[in-house]
DNA sequence: ATTGACCCATTGTCCGACAATATGTCAATA
DNA sequence: TATTGACATATTGTCGGACAATGGGTCAAT
């Protein structure tokens, strides 16, 4: 019989991931700040001792983190990442799994009622402001399906802004790109306006009067609400959310 | 005056990016699921009619994602992203913003005790016998204090896995990167391993006797004891977290 | 059934090249 | 003075070709 000893397979990483990681480990120590320059490709592909091609290959790999982009479209910059940007990696792994409605419905009510419930002990004057225009906004468009829907998702997200709260933007990020577009076949289904309105104002008018519990407790019946409409409209709670933002623009 | 219509700032992307974005396109909507492959450098770069560098360039981006990866060192094949892959994405984009322990304790608030709830019902008797598993280990290393935080994180990750709702577990990524990590220090400050296993252990129960609210609710004694060790350690609770896995390795 | 020798396809990396495009300078002009 | 135009320069995006290293396959020898 052979003696097994297990070794760990050894695994070599290529030059392109490894000049990535050792220029993300630099990024996010702090030697390099958002908003820094970085030399041009031919430089820094000199400093690693690599061609111009593999750099740029490792290049890519920190533009999809979003650490870093391009400044006027030519020199290199440390960049502050956008929860847009990060979220649709996100995204594209949850369609992946066939992440269902549920799960995003569930994920939704842990985390939009916190944001209610945070947001009154730090939405700032600016941001109640934000929430009263959109208010007053959303009255406008109540018959527009699609307007509707746009000031329903921006209501959310001006509640998880006024958080104030990064980490709970980024974990919440998904929902603004699979749960609510979704919820778009309700509203052309069932035409709820008056409803959302409704809860919008409680949410709000919380925020201001710093009343966490009832801030939590309107965002969670409104939560209740997008699940009675799912199910009601027959539209598919236990299916797998379709990405309905996949209309990029090219030919 | 000048007649000032403020046109759009067309932006055209560059054919590295266009390529990423189709193939992209092309996984998210089925057309290659996971675990097909994709042909050669070569004739993809063909097909594009780019040049395989360009291609390459489209590659990386995707391979950052998540999306594809190699199988067997060679040959590209559609992948189903890791939680783990994704989640590094999201706690580099975290730590840049200098999101705070405060924060990341917030969203641990809201998903680790939905995770104790929705597990109740959705547990295997496979997974109850890890957590079971993961139970005993943590009572043979309360006193390492390396094994013992290896062990916390472990169970919690069995729970979120018990819930088997993928949205959850994505969005509790950063928790594993950043937030249980950074709780390495309390453990060493107070060995509190008492106090763990005791929580554990009623989480435990909760779920294999499907009672969610209690499940609910000594997850979120849990995570207050947390804070408290935070707190009492004096370890900057409103401080930004810092990258423990910052030690990936090579030269 | 394992080993070794061999071939082949594909990747990782390199080099050199060029057009398109921003940036900067400077003169000309109103 | 402020704007315009002309020009030189630097840098990126893309191209094409090249080669070593490596994994996979075949086939013969043991």
């Amino acid at each position: 019989m052979s003696v097994n000893h297990n070794f760990t397979k050894l695994a070599r990483q290529p030059a392109y991931r490894a000049v990535s990681e050792k220029i993300r480990q630099v990024i996010l120590s702090g030697e390099l700040q958002a908003g820094d320059m970085l030399p041009t490709e031919l430089e820094l592909a000199e400093q690693f001792g690599v061609t111009r091609s593999t750099l740029r290959e490792a290049i890519r790999l920190l533009e999809e983190s979003g650490i870093i982009g391009r400044a006027d479209r030519k020199r290199l910059v440390v960049t502050l990442p956008q929860t847009a940007a990060v979220g649709r990696s996100v995204s594209s792994a949850m369609l992946m799994h066939r992440v269902t409605f549920k799960e995003l419905w569930q994920v939704a009510m842990g985390l939009e009622p916190l944001a209610g419930k945070l947001a009154c002990a730090s939405a700032t004057d600016e941001d109640k402001q934000r929430l009263a225009d959109n208010l007053q906004h959303t009255e406008t468009v109540l018959d527009d399906h699609a307007r509707l829907l746009e000031a329903e998702i921006d209501f959310h997200n001006l509640v998880a802004s006024a958080t104030h709260n990064y980490a709970l933007l980024q974990a919440r990020a998904p929902l603004n790109d699979l749960f609510y577009p979704a919820w778009g076949a309700v509203i052309r289904a069932l035409s709820p306006g008056q409803r959302i309105l409704v809860a919008h104002r409680r949410v709000y008018g919380a925020i201001c009067n710093n009343q966490p519990r009832e801030a939590e407790r309107w965002m969670e019946k409104h939560m209740i609400d997008f699940r009675r409409g799912i199910e009601m409209g027959n539209l598919g709670f236990d299916q797998p959310v379709t990405s309905a933002a996949n209309t990029s623009d090219q030919n």
